[in-house]
DNA sequence: TAAAATTGTTAGGTTAGTCTAATTGTTATA
DNA sequence: TATAACAATTAGACTAACCTAACAATTTTA
């Protein structure tokens, strides 16, 4: 049995190595600074996760999951996706504050309990930022989406997802009236700064291209 | 913030010191007994909990709840309640499963997911075991029921409660088609052991003293 | 009431997960 | 290619939660 901790530096390892297309090993400053702790930490850590062969690694070099590994960190980002799912959809959670408590629920231990939640949640298929959720096998439909910034001048697309999860960004989109599967229009853009202006529901916004990078579309 | 070790010792406290009408304090084997622990963990934990002014407690004395510690010890409480009876009304759970998963989920620390459960769920008063749930201001329904041992030969009842949470101990009430608010007569009774003769609708069972003392009935 | 039994504490160790400071290995650059 | 910058590891410490073994206090009981 995985420790909160090693649960959470397996996590942390799947996301760094499947945020970018063909990115598949991290570093130890990097996994380090992503996880809040010091690199000497990190490498105490990664000796007992290559110990336990749930990591490929050796001294000096770079860190990437073995099956194992990534099957855990798979089966751990579908319980938080799925517990994330029902706080907003049957605890009236909002968006932007999912996350905190999926942190922790994502560590519960119980293989039938992830199953009767993904059944009583009817078996959904993304999540409340239009994340993929891994189904009952470990599958995980991995897409890598283009982003609003991305998008022609004049051009049209959908909102299908977010990529920064942090409360403040969330709760900035949903002030702007914009949410999974609203419509945006790319109106125009300022060479300067790559700020947009975009048509959402007929009113027009300016957004940062900061802010753009983080919103996926299709 | 209160460790997951900490709450539980407080939850331990809880339990020893309202299991039985007038007793208020526990003992340090006690306690360690109850959780698994041996006496010296036991002591070093009680002299952290006295610090946190969570516990009274003297060198060589009795140990008791403070005000502080029996709130924060019946908020778990009632999160464990809540939870099994999610596991149980929702998720199809049987009622010899929940106590397992709802021991790690009693420790998720989020004040709107209990208060959103709670409410999901139609705030109910008892949970699977037909224990009373405390409600969100902490008060928590004190009865000390009878048990079935207690009923006079010939004389009715019906169950409410047990006092067992083990699953081998459910499984069995639930084979015998004993379940909360079945009606009992207690139709003969043996001197030497305590063991009875009980009629569940229609059907006559031997059930033992044991198996009766861990029957709460009204 | 003194000895025995029971209950509880202390001392000293272990492991997991963290830290800082010092050091070593690797990569980039002048 | 030598050196500077960066990335990673090691050594040594700390805390929380546990342990065993030895000891001390309290309670029981003969
Ligand atoms: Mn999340
Ligand atoms: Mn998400
Ligand atoms: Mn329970
Ligand atoms: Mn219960």
């Amino acid at each position: 049995m995985l420790s909160f901790t090693e649960e959470n530096y397996l996590k942390a390892l799947l996301h760094l190595t499947m945020e970018i297309e063909d990115k598949v090993e991290a570093g130890t400053n990097e996994l380090a600074f992503y996880l809040g702790v010091k690199p000497a930490t990190a490498t105490d850590m990664l000796k007992k996760l290559k110990e336990k062969k749930l990591i490929q690694y050796e001294k000096y070099g770079k860190i990437s999951l073995s099956d194992t590994g990534r099957n855990k960190a798979v089966e751990i980002l579908r319980k938080h996706r799925l517990w994330e799912t029902f706080l907003y959809e049957k605890l009236e959670f909002t968006w932007d504050e999912v996350h905190e408590v999926a942190e922790q629920l994502e560590h519960i231990h119980s293989p039938k309990l992830v199953d009767k939640l993904d059944k009583f949640l009817g078996y959904p298929e993304v999540d409340p930022h239009g994340d993929c959720i891994p189904n009952a096998k470990g599958e995980l439909k991995q897409s890598f989406k283009k982003t609003l910034s991305e998008v022609e001048t004049g051009a049209s697309c959908k909102m299908v997802a977010v990529k920064d999860n942090t409360a403040a960004f969330l709760q900035y989109v949903s002030q702007l009236n914009l949410g999974i599967d609203t419509p945006i229009k790319v109106v125009s853009r300022q060479a300067y700064d790559g700020s947009m202006e975009i048509m959402i529901s007929g009113a027009t916004i300016n957004v940062s291209q900061k802010f753009a990078e983080n919103i996926l579309i299709v």
